[in-house]
RNA sequence: CGGGGUGUAGCGCAGCCUGGUAGCGCGCCUGCUUUGGGAGCAGGAUGUCGGGGGUUCGAAUCCCUCCACCCCGACCA
């Protein structure tokens, strides 16, 4: 490709409106142009990197026995109310109305339509299993579309659904896309890990989140320091402190408090350990009533756990104050575990906890020095927070470290839920229907190429890991201009290189000095860079620089495309 | 959806408080010079000041309203 024929669309300034570093590389090296909140343009050089992605994608999902489909982007709303997710899927799936009157949405994701395929055409557990993929545009109309291309409404997505016979094949090809996703992530060059998931509302077996480490992540990920152990924080789980619950100290005592509302104020005030606080939340039950749930001060709820208590109504839902008051007589900021009037659930750490404070359900009161069994049964114990820095590993090995992730693969054991759903099912080798269990395994195609930016950049621009990178060589002659010489040899290198089947983007830009043709090359991310200098040329050699390396090394004249092959294959 | 913020040239911004008919840098076009890390000089083009309504002799500026975009997001008791 030559510069001077293409849309390079590089800029200097970075725009306003982009906070993370892979959306402002994005724009500032021409890759997308935003059209509206979470739609994207991709140009040329952005497109190039997501077809790379693609055929990698695509080359490991053959490779692992998926087959290819196409699904259409425009769904019959008809089948989401099969399904019943028409209903639970919410706001976030963008419905549209025919000529006809006839109710479409635009496709999130494609369980409906492959179930629908399957039942239509496979009959007999002889042709399991059978898993397909499609690389696809999907939309999702997002609260919040934010982060460039990380979170946009319409995205690429390579989605696959396999379906089985009975549980033990489902698991297999379940391993199988467990092996084609770390195959995918090594070939990309990212730094990835698979974690443990939370299955979430889809249900099933079994569930893995494939993340991309990056600070900007939106997702915090907790390590074991010493094992293997990955999860996302939403399911990781938060053991009870070891050791026995110390003794009660002093007395239990009723404080007058009336400026702290918040955990914050009352350590502040009271000189208290916020180790020794215990915080009140209140939320909707499945009953119809409130239910409380405690824990310590400077720990989080976690709402997935929350949420699949059966004592509390899902989806996870506070108590408005009023509601607060109307059941127990006290606002948020002075309620705790002593005379509550409401059913309580406490957190394993809170269960251990003695001496510590918490409301007393009059306002601006609190008690302090609250101890179980002496001052107030110990309620119902459960996990309820999130695990934090240095816990206990779940698997009894080390003690957890959180970091941040992207996610870019989701995998699942979903069962039968949308078999069942929508009546899939074959006749097993008895002349029975069995229904079908399900996986399904997604790819965030377009985030993968955010997420290799968040990893691979520094203060010029882009790093392309070699495999995704738009061009694989800049070709550049210092002053064609002036040199004849140089223009004339970049010329023929350009045609040679082409040839050999390298990927070029060949700088033949006249109007252009050499040192914006260094910045726009290295903004880009090329990995390898060939400039034409007569310098060199007359001792025969050209100068060569791989992307974000100190120097410069001299690549014999005569042996370019050997040498430049040697660089390529042995990154 | 709730809270906050911003809309002025392709991009980044000033002007608004205190009303008087729009400016800077980058980019773009032309010419000359320059040429090993985002060149210099000279000339030039480009704006329904987000839309609508109002106040006023006069509105980018004040008021009302709508829209778009960005940031934060329950609770933290």
């Amino acid at each position: 490709m030559r510069t001077s024929r293409y849309l390079l669309a590089t800029v200097k300034e970075t725009p306003a409106d982009a906070v993370v570093i892979s959306h402002q590389l994005m724009l500032r090296a021409g890759m997308i142009r935003k059209l509206a909140s979470g739609l994207y343009t991709w140009l040329p050089s952005g497109l190039r990197v997501l077809r790379k992605v693609e055929r990698i994608v695509r080359e490991e999902m053959e490779r692992a026995g998926a087959q290819e489909v196409l699904m259409p982007v425009v769904q019959p709303i008809e089948l989401w109310q099969e399904s019943g997710r028409d209903s639970a899927y919410g706001p976030e799936l963008l419905r549209i109305t025919d000529r006809h009157g006839n109710g479409f949405c635009l496709g999130p994701t494609h369980e409906e339509v492959i179930t629908d395929l399957a039942r239509n055409e496979i009959h007999s557990y002889k042709q399991l299993p059978l898993n397909f993929y499609q690389i696809q545009t999907k939309f999702r109309d997002e609260i919040r579309p934010r982060f460039g291309v990380m979170r946009s409404r319409e995205f690429t997505m390579k989605d696959a659904y396999s379906f089985h016979l009975n549980a033990e094949s489902l698991a297999e090809t379940y391993q199988d896309m467990h092996r084609a996703y770390c195959a995918i992530f090594d070939r990309l060059g990212l730094d990835y890990r698979p974690v443990e998931a939370d299955t979430g509302s889809i249900g099933g077996a079994a569930s893995h989140e494939f993340h991309v480490l990056a600070a900007s992540g939106e997702d915090d990920i907790a390590f074991s320091d010493t094992s293997d152990y990955a999860a996302n924080v939403e399911l990781a789980e938060a053991l009870a402190p070891a050791g026995e619950r110390p003794a009660p100290g002093a007395e239990m005592t009723l404080v007058d408090t009336p400026d702290a509302k918040t955990i914050e104020q009352l350590v502040a005030q009271f000189g208290l350990p916020i180790e020794k606080t215990v915080k009140t939340l209140v939320v909707k039950g499945t009953e119809g009533g409130l239910v409380a749930l405690l824990v310590r001060g400077d720990h989080e709820l976690n709402d997935v756990k929350a949420e699949k208590l059966e004592a509390v109504a899902a989806p996870l839902a506070f108590a408005e104050e009023a509601e607060i008051r109307a059941a127990i007589g006290a606002g948020p900021g002075s309620l705790g575990p002593v005379n509550l009037p409401i059913p309580c659930i406490v957190d394993r750490t809170v269960a251990k906890m003695s001496d510590f404070a918490a409301g007393a359900n009059q306002d601006g009161k609190h008690h302090f020095n609250i101890n179980w069994e002496r001052d107030v049964a110990l309620p119902d114990v459960a996990d309820l927070r999130n695990v934090v820095n240095g816990d206990p590993s779940p698997d009894g090995q080390g003690t957890l470290v959180i970091k941040r992730g992207i996610e870019v693969g989701h995998i699942f054991q979903l069962g039968t839920k949308y078999s069942e759903a929508l009546n899939a099912t074959v006749l097993d080798e008895n002349g029975k229907a069995v229904t079908m269990p399900m996986g399904c395994y997604g790819i965030g195609v377009s985030r993968i190429v955010a997420a290799a930016i968040e990893q691979n950049h520094d203060q010029r621009g882009i790093i392309w890991p070699e495999a995704i990178a738009p061009f694989q060589v800049v070709l550049m002659p210092l002053n064609p201009k002036k040199s004849p010489r140089e223009k004339d040899t970049a010329e023929q290198l350009y045609q040679t290189l082409t040839e050999a089947g390298i990927e070029v983007l060949y700088d033949d830009r006249e109007k252009e000095r050499v040192g914006v043709k260094f910045s726009d090359s290295e903004l880009l991310g090329i990995p390898h860079r060939i400039l034409v200098a007569e310098k060199g040329l007359d001792r025969g050699v050209l100068e060569y620089k791989r992307r974000g390396a100190e120097d410069n090394e001299d690549l014999p004249l005569d042996r370019v495309v050997e040498v430049l092959k040697e660089k390529l294959a042995g990154h």
